[in-house]
DNA sequence: GTCTATAATTTGATAGAC
DNA sequence: GTCTATCAAATTATAGAC
């Protein structure tokens, strides 16, 4: 593997921890096995190194969603939702754009929109999968859903709060409790 | 105000803008004019500080809250909502437990009951709230529909993403979207 | 590309005077 | 309770040798 990738590995792990404050050129720097000089080297800022990261984090949701036409109605959801499955079960980190998002007021601005690109771009797959007349307000409220259902999980330390709500998802129970 | 009061008011405001490490006891002493020693004469560690914030937001809830009984069905959806809407919308902050709850696997071990005791009441409320035979796990996955949103609404920019959420978790639409 | 060395600042926390 | 003073450590970032 070569270093950047090495290097973007290190940071969206530990991001995906602690947020943007929660780690530091030095931690990425020891994970990969050189100086913290080195990891400059590749990304001469902060600010310019999470850009990356969130760039690299779109383009993997891109892949690994591929086309919503090929994964109608229900099954799109499952696709989604998967990828926060994923985070919890296997990886147990949270959805960086996630973290990012709830930090948001207190970091570098040029890294707003990356964010809002990500979370853009899971609602408009989400509403061309559902297929025609779907109103992308709703597949909006699934992404949010998703995104909060994994912080409860986590702070639950519990999987099945996240299944749970997939689950509600999928199965077209009512949103409204009453 | 009372100096504690003002310290806890300062270090909650700062936490749900920049989340655990995103402030620092001098930007505490500055805000409440006072030396950061002070703060720490009140707060002897950050943990202690934070275990403070997180129990003062959960007893605030409860008084916002009131009594589900008085608030039954749509009602209490509306009554829960109306936190995240004001947090939104009239304090431009995020959730206190939402963010904490993203940086959980960072953040000292001791805060992590605080965060889930809030989301349980959360849950609780809105479960007794809408009445004999409503499920807990519906309750539970409005709450995540509620802070997703907040994430959601706060990176884009926009309050109509949020309020747009609660008008679909109120109407009863379903979540399924296909 | 990676290193050593270092600058300049900030961090959480403490000792002790008042 | 608040202050001055300070500590030890960590932070982002840069200069320059190799």
């Amino acid at each position: 593997m070569d270093r950047r990738t090495a290097i973007l590995d290190s940071a969206e792990r530990r991001a995906r921890k602690g947020g943007y404050y929660g780690f530091s050129f030095r931690d990425i720097a020891e994970d990969v096995g050189v100086k913290s000089a080195s990891v400059h080297y590749h990304f001469p800022t902060k600010e310019a190194l999470v850009e990356a990261l969130g760039e690299r984090y779109l383009e993997r949701a891109k892949e690994a969603l591929g086309n919503p036409a090929d994964h109608p109605g229900v099954e799109g959801v499952q696709r989604v939702a998967d990828l926060f499955l994923t985070a919890n079960e296997t990886d147990d980190l949270m959805c960086l754009c996630g973290i990012f998002g709830a930090e948001l007021a207190a970091l570098p601005a040029a890294i707003q929109p990356k964010i809002a690109a990500y979370f853009d771009y899971l609602t408009e797959w989400l509403t061309a999968a559902l297929g025609v007349g779907a109103e992308p307000a709703h597949a909006q409220a699934v992404v949010a859903a998703l995104e909060g259902g994994l912080i409860l999980s986590r702070t639950k330390d519990d999987p099945a709060v996240l299944r749970t709500i997939v689950q509600l998802l999928q199965t077209g129970q009512k949103v409204r409790l009453s």
